[in-house]
DNA sequence: ATGGTGGCCCGGCCA
């Protein structure tokens, strides 16, 4: 099982990219997020004809979480069970292969002071009442996506510039372990134990270029899972313009390799 | 230097 998550900032923007990454690639499932499309622009159809089934949640022109899978699935799953998350597009649940799958888009948080920095944390909060709820952390499941927090200092290029900023402070690095805390393991140290390897760099000031960037795209896998997971990738060339000149995301992709049969 | 870049969709918001 090959799983992947990337948060691709417009899949209208990126669906070229997606396609040529996906050719060249072939995961088994790859979760989306920022998609920022409605659930009928969604272009299932361009999927389809690279064999991926779909399962779009989005309203328009922020947020929109996906998953396509060719390896089926089912019971697909939108929101947290609650109207407030059914609203804002955060999550799509769906099981593939057998195993349970959550593309997550995390809210940013925008500024410590900021009312969206409770909301960011509040939504954490949920988040971990809905696996205490409607999971089992004994069986096969994975929460993929951009989670808006790099979980350790080694995760940010330099952490003396982040002092006082999200995404880093001590409230958002405590709700993460709480959803760790379920019975998921964040798998990445596992296979890059220094860490200074980022999955995001912003698009100004050439920061990619300059390796100022975090690592806030994250694969939780429970434990039968995370035990099976053979490589955890950051694939940063699909940060780069492609050479058929497609524009990337200011995100790229994380994939994780799993022995797994689906 | 209160900028910078990119995406939404067209003036300002959001990341």
């Amino acid at each position: 099982m090959r799983l992947a998550t990337w948060n691709v900032n417009s899949l209208t923007a990126r669906l070229p990219l997606v396609l040529e990454w996906l050719e060249a690639h072939a995961p088994d499932v790859l979760c989306m997020q920022e998609t920022k499309l409605a659930d009928d622009a969604f272009p299932a159809a361009a999927f389809r004809a690279l064999g991926y089934v779909s399962a779009h949640h989005g309203d328009g022109r922020w947020n929109g979480v996906a998953i396509v899978s060719k390896v089926g699935l089912q019971a697909p799953e939108c929101g947290l069970a609650s109207e407030e998350d059914a609203h804002g597009c955060r999550v799509i649940g769906a099981t593939c292969g057998g195993i349970r799958v959550y593309s997550v888009y995390v809210p940013n948080g925008r500024s410590l002071d900021s009312e969206h920095y409770a909301y960011k944390l509040a939504w954490l909060a949920r988040l971990r009442a809905y696996l205490d709820e409607r999971c089992d952390p004994s069986s096969p499941v994975a929460v993929c996506g951009d989670f808006n927090i790099a979980p350790a200092d080694t995760d940010v290029w330099d952490p003396a510039a982040f002092e006082g900023m999200t995404h880093v402070s001590e409230p958002e690095r405590r709700a993460l372990a709480e959803i760790l805390g379920w019975g998921l393991e964040d798998v990445f140290p596992r296979f890059h134990p220094d860490g200074g390897v980022y999955s995001w760099w912003d698009y100004r000031g050439g920061s990619f270029h300059k390796g100022y960037g975090m690592r806030i795209d994250l694969v939780l896998l429970t434990q039968v899972l995370a035990s099976r997971c053979r490589s955890l990738e950051i694939d940063r060339d699909a940060r780069k313009k492609s050479p058929a000149g497609h524009k990337p995301s200011d995100h790229t992709v994380v994939i994780a390799d799993i022995d797994w049969e689906a």
